[in-house]
DNA sequence: CTTGAATAATCCCGATCGGGAATATGTTTA
DNA sequence: TAAACATATTCCCGATCGGGATTATTCAAG
């Protein structure tokens, strides 16, 4: 019923970005992010800036928010 | 059933501070993050590092995941 | 109103983000 | 295989974050 499952940040861009058939430069371009950051964003890099990862997820109609947090057993 | 509302982060943690009855400053020590910075992410300063805003989420068992985009015809 | 605590605003400054470009790896596709 | 494209990695470097302290402001009691 429900997805049960809280998807990785970049794992969620990176399925959506290649749903839409684009490229990291394309989504950064349309994000207005540089290509690096999608690449590291995409990679799960932790300390990005809230405001551009909300860029990015604007683009697919989502945005950050509290969330419970992930148990601590899942493997990177 | 549910909270029908995605309350914003800054909000969210002005709220569960005050519920625990913590000052900025114990929960900076306790989520390890400086008061300053405490003060900002509640007054909703956009450009704030994702993993320093989840080591002060973690202290409530929650972090940052992908929520639908508020509208935008909210006030701040 | 006065006093004290909490929060906000400002300072200095080291650390690091992120853009852009170049290069190195992958990964398709012909 | 080879060529073309996508992604990852590295570089330089300006911009800004965040810690900690200080000061100003706001707020809560008494």
């Amino acid at each position: 019923m429900d997805k049960g499952f809280e998807e990785t940040i970049g794992a969620f861009v990176r399925d959506r970005r290649k749903a839409g058939r684009m490229t990291q430069r394309e989504l950064g371009e349309l994000a207005g992010v540089g290509t690096r950051f999608v690449s590291e964003l995409e990679r799960g890099k932790p300390s990005v800036r809230l405001s551009v990862v909300n860029k990015v997820l604007a683009v697919f109609g989502k945005s950050l928010g509290i969330v419970d947090a992930p148990r601590q057993d899942e493997q990177s």
